[in-house]
DNA sequence: TCTGCTGTTAAACA
DNA sequence: GTGTTTAACAGCAG
């Protein structure tokens, strides 16, 4: 489900309900989804005590910054948080609560189970797994096109993969990625390293205004995704490509195709995109 | 009931 | 380095 504009609403509206609140107690019910430290039970352990002092975000990551730790959280395909009193019941599939001590809960519900946790002493997170590997944030000031170009022209994938590998450029999945490339005019399956600067230009302009314009909808809702307040994102209706197989191209009229390449489902009008 | 699909990613293998 | 498959899971459509 979420991808960077997901996950910055979702980071935007928690802000608003967690900040500056001390966490009590936490509970796990599926310790897979602790990966650092390695024991869940020490997970437990350290967070008590511990106030948010801020929520940010790199790639699809979100980072709770606490006052001696940082808790990195990746939704993965389902993951959901949401804050409520300790008194309403838990829901299905919720796997993680942080309670504090003001009577109230932060809940991390994942009805997969793909969602994964990290914990490391602040200052350290940069270094270690999962953020040590991650390329730069597309908002951030590192995504330049000298960068991203020398990064496209030494690799032989074709440009639907490599958009998709968080070490080029990190909270791109596969719906932006279709969207950046037909906004874009590049067929995915094009050969990174065959781009041309104008197309590398292109592609990157594309990704950060379609991902701005996401941002600004409050995401996209295809089946489960809702921010920190349980609201529906808005960018499905401005959706081009992804989601559209057999619709008419907004730009051409011709129907939109559907393809696999590197195993993820990928639109593509091939009228519009040229290989 | 069975099969294939899903917004993610890491690991194992050729 | 690159591509493919599998695996972590549950739900849903056909």
């Amino acid at each position: 489900m979420p991808e960077l504009p997901e996950v910055e609403t979702i980071k935007n509206t928690l802000k608003h309900y967690v900040i500056n609140k001390t966490i009590k107690e936490v509970s796990v019910y599926w310790p897979n989804i602790i990966k650092h430290p390695d024991d869940a039970e020490q997970f437990k352990l350290i967070l008590p005590g511990q106030t948010i002092r801020d929520i940010t975000r790199k790639g699809k990551f979100l980072l709770f910054q606490l006052d001696d730790y940082v808790l990195i959280s990746h939704l993965r395909m389902e993951g959901k948080y949401s804050v409520h009193k300790t008194i309403e019941p838990i829901k299905k599939h919720t796997h993680v609560v942080f309670a504090f001590t003001d009577g109230q809960e932060l809940r991390y519900n994942d009805v997969r189970k793909f969602g994964t946790m990290h914990v490391y002493t602040k200052g350290d997170e940069m270094s270690q797994k999962p953020l040590s590997q991650l390329g730069p944030d597309p908002f951030d000031e590192g995504f330049t096109f000298d960068y991203f170009y020398q990064k496209l022209k030494k690799t032989e994938r074709v440009i639907k993969t490599a958009l998709l590998d968080q070490t080029i450029v990190a909270g791109l999945g596969n719906i932006y990625v279709d969207e950046t490339l037909f906004r874009a005019n590049v067929h995915p399956l094009k050969r990174s390293s065959k781009l041309n600067k104008k197309e590398i230009r292109s592609i990157q302009c594309q990704a950060i205004e379609t991902l701005e314009e996401a941002v600004k909808q409050g995401g996209t809702t295809i089946r489960s995704y809702v921010n920190g307040q349980g609201e529906m994102g808005m960018f499905q209706q401005n959706l081009f490509v992804y989601g559209q197989e057999n619709k008419p191209c907004k730009k051409c009229g011709k129907p939109i195709t559907k393809m696999k390449i590197g195993g993820r489902g990928t639109h593509v009008c091939k009228t519009c995109q040229k290989n």
